[in-house]
DNA sequence: ATGGAGGTGTTGATTTTTCACCGCCCAATG
DNA sequence: CATTGGGCGGTGAAAAATCAACACCTCCAT
């Protein structure tokens, strides 16, 4: 049940369309790979995947349609405690720092005072 | 000098500790593999980071320090970026949302202080 | 000077990954 | 109906990655 062996090359680059997207079809997927191989190449990489337990496929409209296992929000936590750990030395301040950041002067307005908020808000009902 | 061809397994592995470490040694880089291989296999793949330009080594104390060629700022975000994409659909705010509640409860009342006052200062600067 | 620690590069064997060919199924179309 | 085309999966072979074993090198510290 563990996810023991990391993902391939492939496996990952086709695991984040999925996640990017919630779910995806085979060709959905082979059009956002920068370098697409075969599609039957691709399926092989889905079959795998869900093999290893990391997808599950679900028929709708005719074709299958790939998902993560993984609950979204557990996926997200597990990426960011990731990055959080490798990038920033576990320093949240440092990752909401960078986060804020990041294309610089897209942090709209309301954006930031809903996080404001947001932290605020975490802090009452945190503790 | 693009990195165009994205990192083995191993070749992730040891740069995400290294990373994490900022910089370290064959030695130390095999300690904290959870999956370690031969001392020789470590170094293979060092020498082939090396090669491809992701590391650089330095002499230091009878030992070569390998550390990413790419400076810490650029890889944090670029990282940062990537998660953000893949698990937040581009949105800060969900981002941030994670970030203080990852370790639900661990964040430290002057911390979440420190951060708010980042994100007002930032707004004043911002713009 | 000798041995050990830390390094480098090569080689070859093994395992993984990656991929495309091929064939099946089924629905839509002529 | 027969044909055609999209979607799917199996298979096996080519390519890449992984790794251990060697052979050597250079510094120290003993």
């Amino acid at each position: 049940m563990a996810e023991m062996p990391p993902l391939s090359r492939r496996e990952r680059q086709v695991m984040d369309i999925i996640h990017e997207l919630g779910g995806a079809t085979a060709v959905q997927i082979r059009e956002r790979m920068s370098d697409p191989p075969t599609d039957s190449a691709v399926r092989s990489v889905l079959r795998i995947l869900v093999r290893k337990g990391h997808l599950e496929k679900e028929y709708d409209a005719r074709r299958y349609v790939y998902s993560p296992r993984i609950p979204a929000r557990a996926a997200r936590r597990s990426a960011m405690k990731h990055v959080l750990k490798t990038f920033f030395g576990g320093s949240v301040e440092g990752a909401v720092a960078t986060l804020i950041t990041l294309e610089d002067g897209t942090l709209e307005e309301d954006e930031r005072e809903r996080i404001m908020a947001m932290i605020a808000k975490a802090s009452e009902e945190g503790r």
